[in-house]
DNA sequence: GTCTATATGCCGATAGAC
DNA sequence: GTCTATCGGCATATAGAC
């Protein structure tokens, strides 16, 4: 792999866990296996990399989502499909992660693609309520923006309490109490 | 007031605004008004502090939760107060903030009082779920601890969502959106 | 493109005077 | 209790050779 790759990549990994302020650009070189020079001859510095790590994890996640909330199935089987899938919740959401970081939500260059990746899934899954409520699965009084952002909302917080935790059993929960009440 | 409580104000203040990480004694001294040795001589050093000022945040969160959940009311009213109050929602949540450390998360003494916290927010909404379906508020359906994670999650998820567009609107889209689901 | 050398300053803490 | 001095190490680059 390229060296530029192998920086993004890295960069990707340690700020999904330890964030923007807990990444220092001596781990990202020893990381990617690439030294001091090279870093600085491929990018200015830490936020430019971070700023391409973040872009390149929330193209990622977009397609993940895309695949379940876009494929076969009623909205609702898409949507439980969604929230049901296999996750390593103990590491939490790697675009999520970054809102705890006030470096990375006070600069527009770095929170532009965190804002964009939750804005893009939240009306993703709207579009698929408001399908939903066309054939009925869901009742007419149903609001998709607010579900949507309802369904984005357990899944972030899902993360943040198993974290506290330390259990996976807290995001499962607040899983199926979602559910419980969709499909009630 | 007593430097000791100057120096644990202070640590609750930048913990929840920058972290673990990016909380450094130097930045808490500052705060705080005392010196470097004055510090170390109240605490045996960062970690310490910490654990006193999270612990402290943590009965603070919980004597604010318990005012408005163990109020006058029927269930549905006093969760949907709960939801409802007012919240610094873009500063994000003082103890929720806290599980993106993975040096908080790896030490017990510090993920103790959160992991505290949450469990105890959950078991008390749970409560005052199966508070409401004996009345008949709620459908006998409803599994009590899973709505009440549900709820701590949306929360929790909504601050996330509120942070990543720099607005609170996601996070009132998704207060609404879980009402609008238990109200149904 | 990648390497090594160098630089300023903060980090987290310890030591010992007052 | 609080102060100042000192410490080894890392953060975040910049400079210039190869």
């Amino acid at each position: 792999m390229e060296t530029v790759e192998r920086l993004i990549r890295s960069t990707q990994e340690l700020l999904w866990e330890r964030g923007y302020v807990g990444t220092s650009p001596k781990a990202i070189q020893a990381a990617a296996g690439a030294g001091q020079g090279s870093m600085y001859h491929h990018f200015s510095g830490k936020a430019e990399l971070a700023k391409a790590a973040i872009e390149r994890s929330g193209v990622e996640m977009r397609a993940a989502a895309e695949e379940l909330l876009g494929g076969a199935g009623t909205a609702g089987e898409r949507i439980a499909r969604y929230l049901g899938r296999e996750r390593d919740v103990l590491r939490g959401c790697r675009i999520g992660r970054l809102t705890a970081d006030p470096e990375v939500v006070a600069d527009p260059e770095l929170r532009a693609p965190v804002d964009e990746t939750f804005t893009w899934l939240r009306g993703r899954l709207a579009e698929v309520i408001a399908e939903g409520k066309q054939n009925g699965e869901f009742a007419a009084t149903i609001d998709p923006d607010r579900l949507a952002a309802t369904i984005a909302a357990v899944l972030q917080g899902g993360y943040v309490l198993a974290r506290a935790a330390d259990s996976t059993e807290p995001f499962d929960l607040a899983i199926q109490g979602l559910l419980e009440l969709i499909e009630a």
